[in-house]
DNA sequence: ATGGTGGATGGTCCA
């Protein structure tokens, strides 16, 4: 079973570039985050066409997540328990079989201290929550998503530039790692300990060229769903290519 | 030097 995630930036703009990734993953299970449209709006049919169903959370102009699958989920739960609305639309959560799938767009951010930092942390604590009363550290489930923040100094390309900075300041992390010791663990560093692996760069200042990036695109997993997982990259293909995502898809295989 | 690029939108907000 192969479980993935984008930060599309736009599905309507990014529908060739998904599709084509599909196509040669073959993913079981797609977490999309900012779709940037409406459920309506939301380009249903292609997916479908490509043998992949669609469970969408949708707003419009900003936000919006989706989970795209080759199997209908068993459950489907938008955002958490108790929202009130307005709320940004930053969570849908999917079980197929016994395997839960939390699809995450933590929020920005903007600048540490802002309105917007404050919502960051907030939100986390929301998700904490979550966790905490949805879910047990037992569960095989796994976190996947655009969660806006590096949590080591391996997966920032410049710490001394990113010192408290957003992205990467204490309390970003500080909150990440108690949502952590809930009971995860980062997949991709099961099979890899390198610096230098990003998943987004900024679109400005030639970032992708110059290799200035950050990797702030997570799987986590459960104890219990890591001892399964075989495989976890970031394929930073789709980059390349004309009209890009600022952030590369990530993706962790699992045999069971 | 607070820049720059991209998306949705239709003047700016957000990242």
């Amino acid at each position: 079973m192969i479980i993935s995630s984008w930060n599309v930036n736009s599905i309507n703009v990014r529908l060739p570039h998904v599709l084509d990734w599909l196509g040669k993953v073959k993913p079981n299970v797609l977490c999309l985050q900012e779709i940037k449209c409406i459920d309506e709006k939301f380009p249903r049919q292609a997916f479908e066409d490509a043998g992949y169903h669609c469970e969408i959370f949708g707003e419009k102009t900003y936000n919006g997540v989706a989970i795209i699958s080759d199997s209908k989920p068993d459950s489907v739960q938008r955002g958490f328990l108790g929202e009130k609305e307005p709320f940004s639309r930053r969570f849908i959560e999917a079980k197929f079989g016994n395997v839960s799938v939390l699809d995450v767009y933590i929020p920005n951010g903007q600048a540490v201290g802002s309105e917007k930092f404050f919502y960051k942390l907030n939100w986390l604590k929301a998700l904490k929550n979550h966790l905490m009363t949805e879910h047990s550290p037992n569960d095989l489930l796994a976190i996947c998503g655009d969660y806006n923040i590096a949590p080591e100094h391996r997966d920032v390309y410049d710490p001394v530039e990113m010192k408290d900075q957003i992205l990467f300041s204490d309390e970003e992390k500080d909150a990440l790692k108690d949502i952590q010791n809930w009971g995860l663990v980062d997949s991709f560093r099961l099979f890899n300990d390198e610096a230098g692996h990003y998943s987004w760069w900024d679109y400005r200042m030639n970032s992708f060229r110059r290799k200035m990036g950050l990797r702030i695109d997570h799987i986590w997993v459960t104890e219990s769903l890591s001892k399964h997982c075989t495989q976890s990259w970031i394929d930073i293909e789709p980059r390349k290519l004309e009209k890009p995502s600022d952030h590369a898809p990530i993706a962790a295989r699992f045999e069971f």
